[in-house]
DNA sequence: TTGCTTGACAGCTATATTGCTATCAAGCGA
DNA sequence: TCGCTTGATAGCAATATAGCTGTCAAGCAA
């Protein structure tokens, strides 16, 4: 798995689109291209991107090959950016913590 | 602000780097191009894709400019991934309630 | 078998990205 | 003022990316 491959799968929003729609549930390609929107190869190259990214897996029924999430490399975006959250937190922490001694001291 | 330039500027792992570096406080272009790494000017076009996608700001210190994390914009990344995390909690709390019914069978 | 549907893959163009070198501007200090 | 340091910018080459069209293979269904 890699960081790198992960970030830049998500860097495209069409492939955001894609995997707010599996959300809700498995897709086929077909599902995905609306007449309109991108065209089958292009979908199909997407879905390769987050496969290889490691975000959806596919299954092989018939000749349809249903395309599912797979949020655990989803977490270890999250565990990266862990850090940084904790920083934010800590920043908010103070502030809240400069404002009760503030209001103290107007007591 | 935008989800496309913040996960692309997250791809690199050269600013990857650069983010975990500023978690121990701001940084100059020279601090971080350290000898038989990557040139100045290269370092300074990763400052600015950073930039760009707001991850980070810069101060004007003399003909210093130190660079600092700007959090905000990695907490919206959280927001937008907030919905495949809960997702997942679930999931996993739906293995756990399975598990916990097993082990209830099996008493 | 014949045909339809689903989806993969090759190959093309246009554009973006990453590294580099060369150069320049701004500001400090002798 | 003159020189040094810091860092921005322009421009180049190599590579990657996103869209497309054309085509083909696999599997159902008549």
């Amino acid at each position: 798995m890699s960081l790198d491959l992960v970030f830049a799968a998500l860097a495209d929003p069409t492939r955001r689109e894609i995997l707010v729609r599996l959300l809700q549930g498995e897709a086929t390609v077909s599902d995905m291209c609306d007449p309109g929107g991108l065209k089958q190869p292009t979908i199909s190259k997407h879905l390769k991107v987050l496969e290889v990214a490691g975000l959806i897996a596919s299954d092989q029924r018939a000749q349809r090959r249903p395309r599912r999430l797979q949020l655990a490399n989803m977490q270890v975006l999250a565990a990266w950016m862990e850090p940084f959250q904790r920083q934010w937190d800590g920043r908010f922490d103070q502030l809240e913590a400069l404002s009760r001694a503030q209001s103290q001291k107007e007591e």
